[in-house]
DNA sequence: GATACTCTTTGACTTAAGTCAAAAAATGGA
DNA sequence: TCCATTTTTTGACTTAAGTCAAAGAGTATC
């Protein structure tokens, strides 16, 4: 099966490794499909291995028990999660599940630590990938602890941006009430900001398109952490 | 000189390994003394290398551009910090400064990841590091927006009766005003909660001496994340 | 043992953001 | 196209926690 071939070689986990290797890889992989709201493990489960999304959409969070629930984050095609539990502890820290039909690649514990003790490099990349989330981790709690709403949607705007290059016509590929969960906070409270952001000029928004109209205004208001503009 | 190598054989992250291993790693530290008080690099530096404490109280935390901060973490004895600038993206992602006289011990990128790439028990180690302080993040960023400070608080002071054993008194190591910072808020608001807690006969302070009166009922307050009884 | 710190607590007030309720839009089938 | 959800917005109100200011405790130093 050629195709599924391609797929590992796109993922950054898996890059620089010879094609050898890379069937390796492949031979230990299992598909697995989701529909979209279908949980594919929850907080506290035994895991015995870890996933990588191949097409859709795959939300990690952890949930309260009066029914809140922060997203960790979002991953989309080539990202992996849930390799937490593979490497300690055997269960898995939060929750996830498909906010849009997904196909995924489950990697069984066992068989890739195997794989990892025999091929240095690809204990470099996991060691990569595992640094890259816990740097992504510290930016979230500064946003949550040290900035107020408005700050971590500006900033979330323009990552967002930067993401998907162009120029600065944004599309939302998640529901506003996805984003809320993200940045912390409710529906309601992002809704008031977006319009305030607007009244601001600082973005014009139609549906799920948002126009950037004042970067600088937004890159000052992400690195500031509140709408106080200072004057007075 | 034999007291480093008992230092290092003494660390987590290196423990399993054999003699001649241990050895390796010994001969690539470097020692560091650190004043209370003094920065050991900040957010955005260079980083060339990760530490180990030996002895002493690192802080790593964020600082905002109006002079708060929250703490991430405080490590002590035998727990490694700034790994991350190591595996990926070379810089460090929070700032590190001692809160104590600390003694630590300094590990360099390059010869460290040649160690990492010929060990492969050494690479599974820092794996499972990285892995448990993703699990301790996806805690504090579930405490930060999903609990409100009370619920954060008898968190900390469950973990803490749990680490330091004994019975149900427990001694605060660091200020009150650092264990504001590490809640996400501010030393009035800890000192008004302490004392609605003490109220309530939950807990029974003295100074930095804490004693634990209603285990159960900080649970639930941990738990359910607020203070609200549920009662009426 | 008085002086100068730093740390902690208390009081009065403000505010960002949450709750509850309902209307308005958007989306997706049948 | 129309109906039934689901999503988003708006309004009125509440509240947890922050700000500012000042007083009390602790601790260390000479």
């Amino acid at each position: 099966m050629k195709k599924l071939l391609d797929i590992i070689s796109g993922v950054p986990s898996f890059s620089g490794l010879p094609e050898n290797q890379l069937e390796e890889i492949k031979d230990i992989a299992v598909d697995r499909h989701f529909n979209r709201g279908e949980i594919i493990f929850s907080d506290g489960d035994e895991g015995n291995g870890f996933f990588v999304v191949v097409e859709g959409l795959v939300k990690i969070f952890k949930a309260s028990l009066d029914g809140k629930e922060q997203i960790l984050h979002i991953y989309g095609p080539g990202e992996p999660f849930g390799q937490v539990a593979v490497y300690a502890g055997r269960s898995y820290p939060a929750s996830a599940q498909a906010i849009a039909r997904s196909h995924v690649l489950f990697f069984p514990r066992a068989a890739f630590v195997d794989l990892i003790t025999r091929i240095p490099s690809l204990a470099m990349n996991m060691l990569a990938v595992l640094s890259k989330r816990l740097r992504e981790f510290t930016v979230q709690v500064e946003n949550l602890s040290l900035k107020e709403v408005p700050g971590r949607l500006a900033g979330y705007l323009i990552y967002l941006a930067d993401e998907q290059g162009k120029d600065d016509t944004i599309t939302l590929s998640i529901s506003k009430g996805q984003i809320a969960s993200l940045l912390g906070t409710i529906p309601e409270t992002l809704s008031r900001i977006f319009a305030r952001m607007t009244e601001l000029n600082l973005i014009e928004m139609d549906g799920r398109n948002i126009k950037l109209l004042n970067r600088s205004g937004l890159e000052e208001l992400a690195e500031l952490g509140r709408m106080d503009t200072g004057k007075n």
